[in-house]
RNA sequence: GGAGAGGUGGCAGAGUGGUCGAAUGCGCCGCACUCGAAAUGCGGUUUACGGGCAACCGUAACGUGGGUUCGAAUCCCACCCUCUCCGCCA
């Protein structure tokens, strides 16, 4: 969401931001709308200044019993309030219309953002790790992955398309994962762990960004609520509509939930394997802060995801989105690519994304600057720390062996009950 | 699911058609008294938007949205939320 004051004063900046994102310019009819919305508005107070003022001698002359001056005062306030109901619709219409177009506009690129159109112009930062050679062919996870407890085909039967089943060693590996995740985020990293709901209301989608363009990418139950994509949803908005202390920030936030997703524009991409499912689990990450801390937020955010696949000894890289493949709510956007051996290329694993004040305006999330009166917008900032589900593909392409077993990870060896290997059955 | 009660300022809580953005208490800020503190006294203390160089003026907000009325915290309708009892339930 937009500050219309803002670019009311900068309508030049406003357009410029959009033509990095390829969007046509906006600022011109946000402003007409505007000074009209204004104008409607002047002169709707106006009249209702001086409806109060006569419906205040009436009261006066009532109260001394003064009948027929009453009366005369009533047949002109009658008269003055003919033109009220038009006025008032005009300017609900203008309102709604104003916002409608403000909620549909993207955040603007930060100014260090590169410009491109899509992804090939995003700009590579860094590579961790050595992609391990093998003696062999590596195998999709989606081939060796079933004799290991990974079930398509049980799950397709009941669920359809895009669901899997985990079982056994298969399902306790996920599990290792998560759990590594969630007590790295909450014991070293500064999360404070949340259990949010998974249903919520359009506003808390509108909050975020999700609504309303994006409806066709969720799930809706029967009673008119919606199926989280992200925990990103419900941790952001733990403060809407709420003001926050100085003190209290940053505030961190982490949760382990499902995602669910409708992949209502992916149809035919990443239809094999456990990349791209209607449902996966992901430990998310949240941050929120004063305006002057999101940078470093951002940083720390980063290396707490970056951790993650540090610890796991996963190859990744580091990549700085370009202003044509950030998300709606972003401003800046670092995703983490991870290494998977059998498509011979890196591939998303977390999206992490400074969200600047823009949610925040969405969901009216203030805090209360010290030493200052009044209040300001915070910042918010989400990111996966990680996506549990292609964690663990990537940990099942990149420790497997030539006889179709996998070695687990070192550090999720406490987490497995002694399992060493994932081995055939 | 059935029955009932209720949502008012940072908090507690009064207010059932007019001069109520809203009593009172607590909290908070300032001042006085004091060597200092406490206690006490006095004054102040919501937010958003619009207009104005400014002092300031206007409009809106008593859960949310509609309606009745010259005028709504107060009356009517719908919705949201909280609480109590009954039923069901992981």
């Amino acid at each position: 969401m937009h500050d219309i004051k803002s670019i009311r004063e900068n309508p030049a900046a406003f357009d410029a931001g959009l033509a990095r994102r390829g969007l046509e310019p906006a600022a011109q009819t946000l402003i007409d709308i505007d000074s009209e919305l204004r104008s409607v508005a002047t002169e709707m107070q106006a009249s209702l200044a001086r409806r109060n003022e006569a419906s205040k001698a009436i009261g006066q002359a009532m109260a001394q019993k003064d009948a027929a001056k009453a009366d005369a005062l009533k047949a002109e306030v009658a008269a003055l309030k003919e033109g009220l109901p038009a006025l008032e619709t005009r300017e609900r219409d203008l309102s709604a219309a104003l916002n409608d177009r403000l909620l549909a506009i993207p955040n603007l690129p930060f100014e260090d953002v590169p410009e491109g159109a899509d992804e090939a112009d995003n700009v590579e930062q860094a590579r961790w790790g050595e992609p391990r050679t093998l003696d062999f062919e590596p195998r999709d996870h989606a081939d060796f992955g079933p004799a290991l407890g990974l079930d398509f085909e049980a799950a397709a039967a009941m669920s359809g398309a895009r669901f899997a089943a985990l079982r056994g060693q298969m399902a306790r590996l996920h599990r290792a994962l998560a759990q590594f995740m969630l007590d790295t985020q909450t014991g070293t990293n500064g999360y404070e762990e949340v259990n949010p709901p998974l249903l919520v209301r359009d506003e808390a989608l509108v909050g975020t960004g999700q609504l309303p363009k994006f409806a066709e990418d969720l799930f809706r139950t029967t009673d008119g609520r919606w199926l989280i994509p992200t925990a990103e949803v419900s941790l952001t908005n733990l403060v809407r509509e709420a003001i926050q202390a100085q003190g209290d920030l940053p505030i961190r936030f982490t949760a382990l939930t499902p995602c669910f997703r409708s992949e209502a524009g992916s149809a035919g991409r990443d239809t094999r394997g456990f990349i791209r499912q209607h449902q996966f689990e992901k430990v998310e990450l949240v941050a929120i802060c004063a305006p002057d801390q999101s940078e470093a937020e951002h940083a720390h955010m980063l290396a707490s995801a970056e951790g993650i696949l540090q610890a796991l000894n996963l190859p990744y890289r580091r990549v700085l989105l370009c202003t044509g493949d950030m998300g709606f709510g972003a401003r800046k956007t670092f995703d983490l690519e991870v290494w998977l051996p059998s498509q011979n290329t890196y591939r998303e694993i977390s999206s992490i994304s400074n969200c600047g004040d823009f949610q925040a305006r969405r969901m009216n999330a203030r805090y209360r600057p010290e030493g200052e009166k009044g209040t300001r917008f915070l910042h918010t900032l989400n990111g996966s720390g990680l996506a549990v589900g292609r964690t663990l593909v990537a940990v099942l392409e990149n420790g497997q062996q030539a006889d179709g077993s996998v070695v687990v990870p070192d550090v999720l060896r406490p987490y497995m009950g002694g399992i060493e290997v994932l081995t055939p059955r």
